[in-house]
DNA sequence: ATAGGGTCTCTAGCAACTAGAGCTTCAAGA
DNA sequence: TCTTGAAGCTCTAGTTGCTAGAGACCCTAT
């Protein structure tokens, strides 16, 4: 039986986290201690080493959630599985399409850059007019989420 | 003088956000009419649609910030600009480059699925053990940020 | 004059956590 | 055995960039 920071540890998944989980129903509410402390047995440390694994590769705790109920029924077609990581593919293949129109709009917008002033900086002027850009990146509204 | 539904029609920027861009400060508050409600001036269009074209290019709201407070200096250098859309690249880039691993990952998992049932789903096993990954995904534990 | 739209403010919610306050419990050293 | 400091507990609020709703007000047209 691990205590949560061991299973923090053991998993690579924050303790704060790991009772977010539990909070919203992703993990079952663990044992406790005498003293009111959460103990995980290997079960849990699978079902969170799971989950781990599914948000690296950025499945939504929604398709996590239901991944997990699928894993709880081994004799069920595996369809359903395959369907949400199919989904998970296309999102994915999407976003890459998406931040290449960017990446390429962003290099031009640089590359035409004199490093003059701001009032002649093509950076800025591009920004300004859409017209400027080669692409229709219309649409793509969505969060780059920042760093590593 | 445009009203805020105007404003919006004409630059795509729906109402609430617009409302939501003059609480955080990115619009300067607007004018308004006898009644209480805003007016724009071509002024606040323009600025607006450099925000819209700025989150289109996936800049963060606070590079917007800087880059519209570098606009309004038209005689300084626009080194600053050109640092922060580099910064912006350099995260699109990255992004780009996690994503293609997940996508190798997904295609490598949905190729090798039998589909047979669960048990034996190479979907689900391999979610369960990164022993079964080939790329190092660590790390990735960003939102993908769904549909477009 | 009244009906319908558009607009106003304010609050709450989304994803997926993260950070902090203020408290209790546990494990190890003296 | 006592003590101290780390680790755990609950609860609240903040993050990003909006979006949705409630309930009231304004504005234009018939
Ligand atoms: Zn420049
Ligand atoms: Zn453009
Ligand atoms: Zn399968
Ligand atoms: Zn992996």
């Amino acid at each position: 039986m691990l205590s949560i920071g061991k299973l923090s540890a053991a998993t690579g998944v924050k303790v704060p986290t790991i009772r977010y989980y539990e909070d919203i129903g992703l993990l079952p509410e663990a044992e406790r201690s005498a003293g009111n402390q959460r103990l995980y047995d290997l079960a849990a440390q699978e079902r969170l080493a799971f989950i781990r694994h599914a948000r690296e590769l950025g499945f939504p705790l929604d398709s996590i959630r239901e991944l997990l109920s699928l894993s709880d029924q081994p004799d069920m077609s595996c369809a359903a599985a395959d369907v949400i990581a199919t989904r998970q593919l296309a999102a994915v293949n999407d976003r890459i399409i998406r931040l290449q129109a960017l990446q390429r709009e962003l290099e031009r917008m640089l590359a035409q850059c004199a490093h003059g002033t701001i009032s002649d900086c093509m950076v800025i002027e591009v920004l300004s007019d859409h017209a400027n850009c080669l692409h229709d990146h219309h649409g793509d509204r969505r969060p780059l989420s920042s760093q590593s």
